[in-house]
DNA sequence: ACCAAGACTTACCAAATGGTAGAAAAATAG
DNA sequence: CTATTTTTCTACCATTTGGTAAGTCTTGGT
């Protein structure tokens, strides 16, 4: 029927918007296979088993968001703000697909299955943003403050700004732009306090 | 056997321990009737239905949360900072209690079989919020700005703390006061900055 | 002592769940 | 066209789930 990789995605998205919706255990296989027009065991048959469709969403997520980061990151202009590039660039990917932030939301939580790949996927981008900033203490272009912290509080924030998208949209609030502007520059705020030096 | 209501708090406790972790479709009553050591339909004759229990727990964590913030609202000692007295009494829950908060993100979530609940129990008190900083925003003691908005923002950082705690805790985390601390801190000064009339 | 109401239990069930085994179809290679 | 591999489906299954029916046991009132 379908000769390339196409059914395999349409599972991914499908199964992406329902764990972040209706979380892990309210999604059924079955329900997710009858919404695609499909047969639960094709499901299986691409991902083995309800585990592995996870791993596999959550994999695939955590890649984009990985992906917008680095590209950030990896940048050396010096003239340009890092950290507001940084909010700025998640801020986006949080607005164009909440949904991934919203599944976020569900495997960070504790007693999720997934919650320790999670750890170890966001592992390595969280040193790296870590180290990075213990040398921005160093060298004196920040505060010293515990970064872990600061990178977990603005961890939240974000996925709390998702979770609000979410919630309005389905309370049928279409104006969520201001919002997030608002919420964005609270953050950046945040931060700017938190990470300049003391005068 | 146990002629008070013992076993119905008992009961309450347990559920929302587990609501507000493995969740609600994560619950099993079964699970649950057994680290109670009792049978099932123990719980089915007190709550009548899962569905039932959830209500209960989730009505009486807004009765908490409500009189603490009732007992706020009611003062009315104009030397007393009320909006940090508001954001003293969440976070003395937040810390008391995180459970409290972790069922109140479990269901506020779209998708959630409660969330219209919530919203009616939520409801009177939200708009008392609001038409009280609207009456404020009148006076010019508070920049004019999206009540609501305000209020949604706090709740969703509250409820962001809570849940960082939970995952500190499980992570073996212990001294969790000092970033909470920093975290009210954080949520003080933009609801400050947010609040104040501009100069 | 008796009875009624409350509290808790055993017995059972229909539906849904994730998963296995293997056939049928479809695509691809030779 | 045929052989092979990939993809999808039909047929089942064991377990778990929330829930019903009806019993037992306890307690308190008269």
């Amino acid at each position: 029927m379908a000769p390339r990789g196409e059914t395999k995605e349409r599972i991914l998205a499908k199964a992406l918007e329902s764990f972040s919706t209706v979380g892990y255990d309210g999604t059924s296989l079955d329900d997710l296979a009858e919404s695609l027009g499909i047969r639960k065991q094709t499901i299986l048959y691409h991902f083995v088993s309800k585990r592995g469709l996870l791993n596999a969403v959550l994999d695939e997520s955590v890649k984009i968001l990985t992906e917008s980061l680095e590209e950030v990151l990896a940048s050396n202009d010096p003239h340009r703000d890092r950290i507001e590039d940084l909010v700025r660039s998640v801020f986006r990917v949080a607005l164009e697909q909440p949904l991934l932030l919203g599944l976020l939301r569900e495997v960070s939580r504790p007693g999720s299955p997934a919650a320790p790949r999670l750890k170890n996927q966001m592992g390595p981008l969280m040193e790296r943003a870590i180290s990075w900033m213990e040398g921005e203490m160093e060298a004196g272009r920040m505060r010293k403050t515990d970064a872990q912290l600061v990178l977990l509080s603005a961890y939240s924030t974000v996925v709390g700004l998702a979770t609000e998208i979410e919630i309005l949209r389905t309370a049928g609030v279409e104006r969520v732009l201001r919002p997030s502007a608002q919420r964005r520059q609270e953050l950046l705020h945040f931060l700017r306090t938190s990470l300049t030096p003391a005068e």
